[in-house]
RNA sequence: GCCAGAGUGGCGGAAUAGGCAUACGCGGCGGUCUCAAAAACCGUUGAGGGUAACCUCAUGUGGGUUCAAUUCCCACCUCUGGCACCA
C-alpha cells in the first residue's frame, strides 16, 4: 500500500477560513464566562518575520486556545508597534515614505501569523502610527504635564550622530546605541524628561507583588533601579558659607576623606577656580566631554583630574580637603560630588596614587593590620574603626549607623536613599514619532495643547532624513501656529515623542481600540486588567516593562485605572537561534517560516517549534529534526484513518463507553486507557504550570507510540481506542489546531474542536493491579520483581528476600538493613 | 569585578520536597517494500568488556553528607544573559 501524507494544505486553509468567519477568538464583552486577556508583545513592522519571532505568537496561541477550551472568555488581540526608529529607518532605505512601508511590512506580517494559524480578535486591531491613536499617547504626555511630571531642561543627554537623535539611558548598551551599536556621545541640549525618578521605591517596592514573573527579570529591574542608601553630607567651602552637599554610603569613612571630586559638569565648577587655574580646568572639562560615555563609565578606563584650587572643610573634624574634578565623578548620581577615600574605595585609591594624594587608614582590619606602606589596593572588607575621633573601636557596620545619626544631630548631613535610575528621556529628533504636544509662545512661554485640539497631526510632506536636527523644523506649516492662550503667533515643539511610551499603554486600547472620546475605557479596563498572562521576549525585561509599569501607575494615582500593575503574569520566551548565533540577516541565518510551512504545513512547524526545548531557554534550530513533527503529524492521521476503516467493519454504533469498558478482558486495552488518562494528567499539568510543552508534547507521542502498537485489535478493544484517539486529538489541538479539527471532525463531531472542552481525567483509571519494583543492593539495581499494587512493606520486604535471585546475589553475606521506598524500589544493604 | 541561569549520549533535550539516569525526538546502524533510489514502515542504538547470564564506567572537575546524589553542601572550571568608575 502506498502510504500517503496528509493533506495539510487543503486542511489549512480551511480551517483558518472556518476560524476567521465563525471569529473564533473575537472577544465576546456580554459573555457570562470568566475573563482571560492573553496579551502577546506586538511587533515593530520592520521585516517578515522569521521562525524565532514565530515561537513568541505560537506560545501565545497556545495558550489562548487551551484557555477557550478550559471555557474562558479570551481576549487575544494583535497590534503593531509602528512608530520609532526601526520602521524610520527601513523607510530612508527603502526611499519610501514610512507610512507605506510600514502598512505594507504590517500587511505581509499580519499574512504570516494568519498562515501560522495564530489567531486573534482582528477587530480590536491597532497600529501606534494612527492620528485616533497617537492622539491619546499625546494625551498621556499631558496628562504627564499637568502632573508636573513631564519637564523640559538643558541637560547633557546621550546623542546617537548615526540615528540623529537623543536617546533613553536605557537605549544605551555599553555605551553605544541599542539600534545601530554607534558609539552614544554627550550632547548639551534641551529636552523633555518624565520624572519616573519619582516613582524609583513604588517601582522597586511594588516587584514584590509580580509573583508570577520570572525572578531574573525582576532582579534586573531592581539592579536598574539600584537603590542605596546613606548619607548627604555638607561641605562647607573654605573661605565662605556656601555648602557642598555630597552623598556616600559609607559615612563610617568619613574620617578617611582625603580629597574630594566634583564631576566635570558640576555647576560650582567654573565658579570655584582661582583665575589662574580657569583654563586648565576648562581645557579638562572639554576633553571628558568629548570623551564619550563608554569610556568615560567603564572601570578600564584611566582615571584623570586637575586640582580646581580651593578646599572644603570636613564637617567631623575640620580638616581641609582640596578640591578636584574628575573623569570618574558622574553628575547624574548623588550631587555630583564624591568624598574621596583612597584607603576605602578602589576608584579613590587608583586616583591617590596617581597624583600622591595622602591615604588614610580609618578601618583596620581585625586579621590583618594594614599598614600604609603595605597597602596595596583599597581594604573594602569589614572591619573596627580606628584614627575616627570618637568612634574608635567600633565595628565599621555599627559605625556607619552611629556617624550618619551624629551627622543629623550636628545638622550636617541628612540620611537619603538615591537611585541608579534617571529621569525618562522621552523627545527625539526624528520624523516617525508622535509630535510632542507642546507650543512656545514668547508671552505665555511654554503652553500645553489643549486636549480638545488633539491629535497634533504629524504632517506627511516632510523631508525625513536625518540631518541633525528635528525633520518637523523643515515644515513651517507645522511648526508655525497660534498660542491657544493668546492667540497670537506661536511655535510648535518640533521633537517627537519616543516610540516607548506608545507601546507603554496599548494594553489599555485594545478594550476600545475606536473609542474617540477617551484613551481607553475606565470601567471595562478595570474589569480585564491586569493582564492574565504577557508573553514576550526578555529583552525588554527593563525598557518596556519598565516604563510600562510607570505609566500604569501614573494612571493609577490619576484615577484613570483601578491597578497599579499592569501584567499578573509574565513569560519571557527563550530565543530561537541558528548554528548557536541570532538569526539575522547580515550572518545569513536566518529560517523563514514560508519553505517550511510550504513543505510541512503550519501545524508540523508549530508542533516543532514546541517541542523543540523548555519555551524559556533559548533552542537551537534544526532544519531535519522538522521531519520528526511531520513523521509524527502523518501517524495520527492515520492511525485514525485506520480506526474509521476498522469501526466500519466492526459497525460499532455504541457511544456507550462505559458499558463497553466493563468487561474488559484484555489486559493490554487497560493499560492502554490507564495510558489515556496518565496522558491527560501530564498534558494539563504541563500546560497549566511552566508552559513545558515540550514534554508534555512527548507524552502525547507516548501514547501514540502505544495505539500504534495495539493497532488490528479485536471489537471489544474499539471504544477504548476511540476514546484514545479523542484525547490525542483534543490534547493535540492547541499545538496543531488545523489537524485537530479536521480529525475531530472526522471521529463525528460537528463544530470546531475549540467550543469542546478540555478532557479531564479518571482516578479510578490510573490506578494499577501490579507494578515492577527495582531491588538494588547495596545501592546498585540489581534484579526487579513484579508485585501486587497494594502490597505492603512487610510483605515488599519478605517477597523480596525470598527471591531466588536476591538470594543468589546476596548468599554468604549478612543482611545490615533493607530500606523500602513504595512504590519504587527495595535496597538491600549487605556486608562483605 | 558583581548578580542571575546553565553544564546530562553523536545532537535537541527528559528525570531534581534524594530513590530504576538517558523519556520523547533527531541522527546512526540493520531490515521490509522497490529493478534501484527516495519516502514510508519495523527493529536497534550511552561507552567499554563478555558466547551468554551479566559486569564495570558514565550527568563539567574535585571533595563531602547519605543505605542511595544529575538532584543537597563546600571549593573550582566553562558557557550564556544582565549590570558595571552609581561614590
Amino acid at each position: 500500500m502506498k502510504q500517503k501524507n496528509y493533506p495539510f494544505r487543503a486542511i489549512e486553509s480551511r480551517w483558518q477560513k472556518f476560524w476567521e468567519e465563525e471569529k473564533l477568538m473575537y472577544m465576546d464583552e456580554s459573555s457570562p464566562k470568566p475573563k482571560y486577556y492573553c496579551l502577546m508583545m506586538f511587533p515593530y513592522p520592520s521585516a517578515a518575520l522569521h521562525v524565532g519571532h514565530g515561537r513568541n505568537y505560537i506560545i501565545g496561541d497556545v495558550v489562548a486556545r487551551y484557555k477557550l477550551m478550559r471555557g474562558y472568555n479570551v481576549l487575544a488581540p494583535m497590534g503593531w508597534d509602528a512608530f520609532g526608529l526601526p520602521a524610520e529607518n527601513a523607510a530612508i532605505r527603502e526611499n519610501i515614505h514610512p507610512a507605506v512601508s510600514t502598512r505594507e511590512h504590517i500587511r505581509k506580517m499580519k499574512e504570516q501569523l494568519n498562515q501560522w494559524g495564530v489567531l486573534y480578535d482582528w477587530s480590536r486591531e491597532l497600529a501606534t502610527c494612527e492620528p485616533d491613536y497617537y492622539k491619546w499617547t499625546q494625551w498621556i504626555f499631558l496628562k504627564l504635564h499637568e502632573k508636573g511630571l513631564a519637564y523640559k531642561k538643558l541637560a547633557p543627554v546621550n546623542w546617537c550622530p548615526s540615528c540623529s537623535t537623543t536617546l533613553a539611558n536605557e537605549e544605551v548598551v555599553d555605551g553605544k546605541c541599542e539600534r545601530c551599536d554607534t558609539l552614544v556621545v554627550q550632547k548639551d541640549l534641551e529636552q523633555w524628561f518624565f520624572k519616573i525618578t519619582a516613582y524609583a521605591e513604588r517601582l522597586l517596592r511594588d516587584l514584590e507583588l509580580l509573583k508570577d514573573w520570572p525572578e531574573r527579570v525582576k532582579i534586573m529591574q531592581a539592579n536598574w533601579i539600584g537603590r542605596s542608601e546613606g548619607v548627604e553630607i555638607d561641605f562647607r567651602l573654605e573661605g565662605n558659607d556656601e555648602v557642598l552637599p555630597c552623598f556616600t554610603t559609607r559615612p563610617d569613612t568619613i574620617y578617611g576623606v582625603t580629597y574630594m571630586v566634583l564631576a566635570p559638569e558640576h555647576p560650582l565648577v567654573e565658579r570655584l577656580a582661582p583665575e589662574e587655574k580657569k583654563e586648565e580646568i576648562r581645557r579638562f572639562v572639554e576633553k571628558s566631554r568629548k570623551e564619550n560615555l563608554a569610556s568615560r563609565t567603564h572601570l578600564e578606563e584611566e582615571k584623570e583630574g586637575v586640582f580646581i584650587g580651593s578646599y572644603v572643610i570636613n564637617p567631623v573634624n575640620g580638616e581641609r580637603i582640596p578640591l578636584w574634578i574628575a573623569n570618574y565623578a558622574l553628575m547624574g548620581y548623588g550631587t555630583g560630588a564624591v568624598m574621596a577615600v583612597p584607603a576605602h574605595d578602589q576608584r579613590d585609591f587608583e586616583f591617590a596614587k596617581k597624583y600622591n594624594l595622602p591615604v588614610k587608614i580609618v578601618i583596620q582590619n581585625p586579621e590583618k593590620t594594614l599598614t600604609l606602606d603595605s597597602l596595596e589596593a583599597a581594604y573594602v572588607e569589614e572591619g573596627v574603626q580606628v584614627g575616627s575621633g570618637p568612634f574608635d573601636g567600633l565595628p565599621n557596620r555599627e559605625a556607619i549607623e552611629k556617624i550618619a545619626g551624629y551627622l543629623e544631630e550636628k545638622g550636617v548631613g541628612r540620611k537619603r536613599i538615591t537611585y541608579r535610575l534617571r529621569d525618562w528621556l522621552i523627545s527625539r529628533q526624528r520624523y516617525w514619532g508622535a509630535p510632542i504636544p507642546i507650543i512656545y509662545c514668547s508671552d505665555c512661554g511654554t503652553v500645553p495643547v489643549p486636549e480638545d485640539d488633539l491629535p497634533v497631526r504629524l504632517p506627511e510632506k516632510v523631508d525625513f532624513r536625518p540631518q541633525g536636527r528635528s525633520p518637523l523644523a523643515g515644515v513651517p506649516e507645522f511648526v508655525d501656529t497660534s498660542c491657544p492662550r493668546c492667540s497670537r503667533p506661536a511655535r510648535r515643539e518640533m521633537d517627537t515623542i519616543a516610540q516607548w511610551l506608545c507601546s507603554c499603554w496599548y494594553y489599555l486600547r485594545y478594550l476600545s481600540p475606536r473609542d474617540e472620546d477617551r484613551p481607553f475605557d475606565t470601567d471595562l479596563v478595570n474589569r480585564w486588567l491586569p493582564v492574565d498572562q504577557y508573553i514576550g521576549g526578555v529583552e525588554h525585561a527593563i525598557l518596556h516593562l519598565l516604563y510600562s509599569r510607570f505609566i500604569t501607575k501614573v494612571l493609577y494615582d490619576l484615577g484613570y485605572v483601578g491597578f497599579q500593575e499592569p501584567f499578573q503574569r509574565l513569560f519571557t520566551q527563550g530565543m530561537i537561534v541558528k548554528d548557536g548565533a541570532k538569526m539575522s540577516k547580515s550572518k545569513g541565518n536566518v529560517v523563514s517560516p514560508d519553505k517550511l510551512i510550504a513543505k510541512y504545513g503550519a501545524d508540523t512547524v508549530r508542533l516543532y517549534t514546541l517541542f523543540i526545548g523548555p519555551p524559556e531557554k533559548d533552542a537551537e534550530w534544526d532544519d531535519r529534526a522538522v521531519e520528526g513533527a511531520w513523521r509524527f503529524l502523518n501517524r495520527v492521521w492515520r492511525l485514525i484513518e485506520e480506526f474509521k476503516v476498522q469501526s466500519s467493519k466492526f459497525k460499532v454504533e455504541d457511544k456507550n463507553k462505559d458499558k463497553k469498558l466493563s468487561n474488559l478482558d484484555s489486559r493490554r486495552l487497560t493499560d492502554l486507557r490507564r495510558k489515556t488518562h496518565q496522558t491527560i494528567k501530564k498534558v494539563t499539568e504541563d500546560v497549566e504550570g511552566k508552559f513545558h510543552f515540550n514534554t508534555a508534547i512527548a507524552a502525547i507521542m507516548e501514547l501514540v507510540n502505544e495505539m500504534s502498537s495495539l493497532s488490528g485489535s479485536e471489537e471489544s478493544g474499539l471504544p477504548v481506542m476511540r476514546e484514545a484517539l479523542e484525547t490525542v486529538v483534543l490534547l493535540l489541538a492547541p499545538f496543531v489546531p488545523h489537524l485537530s479539527e479536521e480529525l475531530w471532525e472526522k471521529l463525528g463531531y460537528q463544530g470546531s474542536i475549540f467550543l469542546h472542552s478540555w478532557p479531564g481525567y479518571d482516578e479510578e483509571a490510573l490506578k494499577i493491579e501490579e507494578m515492577i519494583v527495582a531491588v538494588q543492593v547495596n545501592g546498585k539495581v540489581r534484579h526487579r520483581i513484579t508485585v501486587a499494587a497494594g502490597i505492603s512493606e512487610e510483605e515488599l520486604k519478605k517477597e523480596t528476600l525470598t527471591n531466588d535471585r536476591i538470594k543468589e546475589l546476596t548468599a554468604g553475606k549478612e543482611i545490615k538493613k533493607v530500606i523500602i521506598v513504595p512504590g519504587k524500589l527495595v535496597n538491600i544493604v549487605v556486608t562483605g
